[in-house]
DNA sequence: CATTTACATTAGAATCATTATAAAGTATCT
DNA sequence: AGATACTTTATAATGATTCTAATGTAAATG
């Protein structure tokens, strides 16, 4: 399957029709190698510089949250005032850099299985985060 | 210690002077055998309902955040659009009902230590909060 | 393949949480 | 008590996100 195909796929499961705009969003979120954080914002940048197409926020608000509603994309708990979203949907931790405000990500691998001896009764459990907040050394 | 003299103790130690509208927030935060979650809407309506007294909401936001400086209350990340606080400071993590978007305390005693094998360079760990997102077992 | 219909895009307005401002009030110091 | 420094407050400003409604485009229909 190429890569147009794909996204005509990830848009039309996700309930989208797909057009030139949503195609573009399509393009920097999932064709790259590595995954990335991104907010909103830092979204519409690298659209509007790298793509050299202006598209409107509202319809990259509508596109992501799409996506993240189906699992196309995951959105990133941090004490903050702006939402970030992952590409990398896999199940996995992050650190945040608290001197740089960065995100890194921290593979499952990279911790030591977490067992959850209590559970609230009647839930299921979807997700378990962690966020290791981490600074400067000194 | 009385209770007035350790609220004054806990402003004084945040850098704020002892006012009657600082005194009326902590009588809501640290007068209760049970702490718990909030926003900053959440206390403001609390002090409006229960204490009969109208606070700024600009007074509320600055005591909140001096607090949280100085480790009086913690800050919780959720995928969110707001900011929740915690009256409980000690290390623990939380269970988030999706559901009904309520906050639940996990004890740290409840999740086996948590054990992270590699950490950025020249970093060091300022905290580890794990999210546990449970909905409806159905 | 022209037409209709349903869904999309967009700029700009609206909203909501949060932060800044600056005038009037209060705690603290001397 | 008077001076000084910090507070409170209502209101304005900001910034992220969502809504709106006019215009445009994809898909379905005949």
């Amino acid at each position: 399957m190429n890569l147009n195909a794909n996204f005509v796929k990830k848009l039309r499961n996700s309930g989208l029709r797909p057009t030139k705009q949503r195609l573009k969003i399509c393009e920097v979120l999932f064709n790259t190698e590595k995954t990335f954080h991104f907010t909103i914002n830092d979204l519409s940048k690298i659209i509007a510089e790298k793509l050299n197409e202006k598209i409107s926020l509202a319809t990259i608000y509508n596109t992501v949250h799409s996506f993240k509603k189906k699992g196309y994309l995951k959105e990133i708990s941090i004490n903050s005032d702006k939402s970030y979203f992952d590409t990398n949907t896999s199940i996995h931790h992050h650190f945040y850099d608290e001197d740089t405000n960065q995100l890194i990500d921290c593979n499952q691998s990279d911790i030591e299985n977490i067992n959850i001896k209590k559970n609230i009764t009647g839930k299921k459990i979807n997700s378990i985060e962690v966020l290791i907040k981490v600074a400067k050394d000194n």
